[in-house]
DNA sequence: TCCTGTCATTGACCTGGAGCAAAGACCTCC
DNA sequence: GGAGGTCTTTGCTCCAGGTCAATGACAGGA
């Protein structure tokens, strides 16, 4: 709590580009650093919107959680990804709930000090725009996944996403937190069971390496292929 | 083309909310006109993004196609809601087509009106940003939705929103645009068969009623009663 | 070292809904 | 009023993947 936060990870986060040392340092002074264990909650989906946050350290995931209890992941946060920001600009509550995968911290403007940053820094308007912008592009994105594509396919694109992999990775990477079965079943719409088979399945085949709640692609390639795999035959284009 | 641009619906768009007679005038002004016959197309997926639109009369859907072709409903817009502002502000080709439903028309402002327009009305930023908040809210229960509840669930839900079904809607209500079983299929995540399958035996129960291109409500808490249906047993709570 | 809880694997079974096919209903235009 | 196109319905089959059940593998704490 008493830590300063690390002005370095402000110049870099997206939605204070364009502002200046000075200001960052001003703006980092308005926060307030929040830590929560592995497990724990940086907010809670019903409860009203008091705050938003930009992760420091550590890993976050958003989650839904149904009324027959089941829960869906809508996204993991990385270091300099906001979240919880939203409802802070439409209203309403909290949507989702934000768990701490591992032990991490994170940065907290309250509402009030959300209200003087767009005032004094216009520019985090047009930036919030812009990365709220961006989510919904990949949130529809995952809906057409899940509207259009097998498990399978769309297991290979989450991990991919996770690992951090892109077109020119050569080699393979791993999923740098903890992830279960479980976990990943709730982020493609899943079971854990399905997961487990297909996970095993790559792994007979060479193309993924995995020990409890590791994960790691050994052919990029491999899994990119299985992602953009169409569906058998028929389907004639109408 | 030469109409003017009707400034009581831009005084009702929320887009502009708390922007006078005035300079509505103005804004009006820096627009044009677009009509598209139904069918007919107002920006196409994968184009350079180059403007934004207000619908102003009709209805349009927007749509992604997959690579094999199938198509995904992502939403449709009734008149007074914006559409294509997305990539606007956060860059890139439009991610998805906007068809018009029936003849439909839009006010059309380009990306240097847009510029302008931001510039001489901060208040339309924050705006933009409420708007694209609550879309995020929109597409991630839609999200939730596909990946927990079954067809028949989601097909209530969809129902429900396109007939402007709320609390306290006594009676009926319809679908005031002409809809297909595939269009219905392609925003629910399934095929018009299983469609067609649902609403025949809705139809038996009495709960809707339905011609060729067309859906009405007839009992609202019955369709309700559908859509909030539990899953049958198991799935213990954890 | 054992014990307990969490995570993972695998087999067997079942089902919701997709895929396929064919026929019917409607609409519009000659 | 007939012909052709677009929607819709409905029966049948099949399978991806969910559900159920049981066992196995680790990891951390006492």
């Amino acid at each position: 709590m008493a830590r300063a936060i690390d002005e370095g990870l402000l110049a870099a986060a997206r939605l204070f580009a364009g502002i200046g040392g000075a200001e960052l340092h001003r703006i980092a002074e308005m926060a307030r650093l929040v830590s929560r264990p592995a497990g724990g909650e940086f907010f809670s989906q019903g409860d009203p919107a008091t705050a938003f946050f930009l992760l420091v350290e550590g890993r976050a995931r958003i989650v839904q959680i149904t009324s027959d209890g089941q829960q869906v992941t809508l996204r993991y946060i990385a270091p300099g990804e906001v979240f919880g920001a939203v409802p802070l600009f439409s209203g309403g509550p909290w949507p989702a709930t934000a768990l701490a995968v591992v032990d991490s911290t994170a940065a907290r403007w309250s509402r009030e000090a959300t209200d003087r940053l767009t005032a004094q820094y216009p520019v985090i308007l047009a930036n919030a725009l812009a990365i709220v912008g961006e989510r919904v592009r990949e949130i529809e994105d995952r809906y057409r996944e899940l509207a259009t594509e097998r498990v399978e396919q769309r297991v290979a694109h989450a991990l991919l996403h996770l690992a951090n992999v892109t077109e020119k990775s050569p080699a393979g990477a791993e999923i740098d937190f903890p992830i279960s079965r479980q976990d990943i079943a709730e982020l493609t719409g899943t079971t854990l069971h399905t997961v487990s088979r297909i996970l095993s399945a790559w792994e007979q085949q060479g193309v993924i390496e995995s020990r409890r709640m590791h994960v790691r692609i050994l052919r990029p390639e491999g899994v990119r292929a299985i992602a953009a795999e169409a569906r058998p035959e028929g389907r004639s284009r109408l």
